[in-house]
DNA sequence: TTGCGTTATGTAATATTCACATAACGGGGA
DNA sequence: TCCCCGTTATGTGAATATTACATAACGCAA
């Protein structure tokens, strides 16, 4: 029987989820291959998952993350704005080290009486 | 605008979830009221969101956490077990704390930048 | 003009969650 | 004895959320 902590970490505003690690990884995936529909795969969702997800980011934040191109050389395409950058790189600042945190919170408690 | 980090623990068997801060509450109300019935009001869930909780921590975890009575005086009622109030003790001692830790963390990386 | 690989979006299908109705239980009081 | 009451217990339909699928539009290049 496996016994594992787990944990959430996200950012809301006004009360919305705009940031946790699933889209985090879509922006990572999105910087890597200046391609939605590219990253999308890489992350395992849906193109319509992954463009709702940079859809509703932007407008609860009210700030344009994506610069997007329809088609064209390669049909187009998707890069980082600046913005996107800056919060892309706070958030895995935050992210970083959190998880540790709770691990060792968990294993401190539960390792010697188990359940 | 209003910007906050959120998160959440909880603790999995064999991948699924058995313990949370939902059903910390719960199994405190619980304790505190001697019926399933009362602690789902107190918790504002239904009965039968509760009763599923309860079903689904005693199957995963293999232990039975409350001892159930139909009938009888009051209509019956409910207790935690031995086990249910260690677990519980447990639970608790890994909660407190960690979001206080959380929301240190958030607010030293994102205070100074704002979004 | 056609093909290609994007972004963009509506809608159907599926899954999950929630709400409601109802049964069974058993002590206590009329 | 026979209801009454407030529980526990559980099935089922409704509502909601998620996911999958289909299709349009775009603009460069061959």
């Amino acid at each position: 029987m496996s016994v594992k902590i787990k944990s959430k970490f996200w950012i809301e505003v006004d009360g919305k989820p705009v940031f946790g690690s699933g889209k985090r990884c879509l922006l990572e995936a999105i910087e890597k291959y200046g391609s939605i529909n590219q990253a999308a795969k890489e992350v395992r969702i849906s193109y319509r998952k992954a463009w709702s997800y940079l859809n509703s980011m932007e407008e609860r934040l009210g700030i344009k993350l994506i610069d997007r191109q329809t088609g064209g050389k390669n049909g187009g395409g998707a890069v980082l704005t600046e913005n996107a950058r800056t919060i892309l790189k706070q958030y895995k600042h935050l992210e970083s080290g959190l998880q540790k945190i709770v691990d060792e919170r968990f294993r401190r408690i539960f390792q010697k009486n188990r359940l």
